[in-house]
DNA sequence: TCCTTATGTACAA
DNA sequence: TGTACCTAAGGAC
């Protein structure tokens, strides 16, 4: 379940692993960089959008991510056999981490580090984000909102739920041009994206329906939403909507789909 | 057992 | 815009 969220919640709970840190690739894609930092402490993790890093000594990192398949599991020690799909095993007296299917797991220098940050957007999550950054860009585009809100370098850690999800929360029509995107509206949009997926990191899962909206509120036979969380529109094309019970529609947008209410999301 | 699908991204044409 | 890459779960047979 990888947009921002989760790989927050990983740098967090990454950091249960201390002291000489065993490393190894089961799978063997990641044998010869493993090799270069067993047994070196894990000194500090850190996440940027959909970016973890994982630094061991004083600048060398692990730089994973997950793409739509990645999944990390913890488990406490000793770790079962390694299998031919765990790429990076991490693992110290007490416990240990496997990573199975990212897009990328590389050992990298600061310098290129660096260079993963300069082509990100502010994320969300993070302390140093400057969300006028985004918005300079927003602001200037032509390009849909829906689109924008996915671009990694525009905005960093939303991914199709939070888009979809945010979205609604605001009544915005997910094909309106950036461009048509007032800055009160931003404003509003990104505390919205700070304050759930502070959230999402908090339960690891996206929840994005106000207590007001939820069936018991509603007076709604409860419902569960079939990816993990409580959501308005996300995969739920052609139910009605919670709120007014239009059909939420879908469209496939740029091999995603995106989801949103017609009647709640006008121009 | 096979097919589809998925919360992502990069690259080719 | 299409395709490749990585894994696992769920549903259709």
């Amino acid at each position: 379940m990888p947009e921002g969220h989760t790989i927050h919640r990983l740098a967090l709970d990454y950091r249960r692993l201390s002291g000489p840190v065993r490393v190894s690739s089961p799978q063997g894609k990641f044998s010869d960089a493993a090799q270069l930092i067993d047994g070196a402490p894990l000194t500090r993790t850190e996440a940027h959008g959909k970016h973890l890093f994982l630094g061991f000594r004083d600048s060398d990192w692990v730089h994973i991510h997950l793409g739509l398949f990645g999944k990390v599991t913890f488990g406490d020690a000793p770790a079962p056999p390694g299998t031919d799909t765990v790429r990076l095993r991490l693992a110290d007296t007490a416990s240990y981490a496997d990573l199975r299917g990212p897009t990328t797991c590389a050992l990298i220098t600061d310098a290129e580090k660096h260079a993963v940050h300069a082509r990100l957007g502010p994320d969300p999550l993070r302390a140093d984000a400057d969300p006028d950054a985004a918005y300079q860009k927003i602001s200037r585009s032509r390009t849909t909102v829906a689109a924008l809100l996915m671009d990694q370098k525009v905005i960093a850690g939303v991914g199709n739920v939070y888009r979809a999800e945010v979205l609604f929360r605001h009544g915005i029509d997910p094909c309106r041009a950036g461009r048509e995107i007032t800055p009160a509206e931003w404003d509003a949009v990104w505390a919205d994206l700070v304050a759930l997926m502070r959230e999402g990191v908090r339960n690891n899962r996206i929840d994005t329906v106000r207590p007001e909206h939820t069936p018991e509120a509603m007076g709604r036979p409860p419902r569960v939403d079939d990816h993990g969380g409580e959501v308005y529109v996300y995969r739920r094309a052609a139910l009605p909507c919670h709120i007014c019970g239009t059909e939420i529609r879908t469209v496939d947008l740029a091999a995603r789909n995106l989801f949103w209410c017609p009647g709640c999301q006008k121009r």
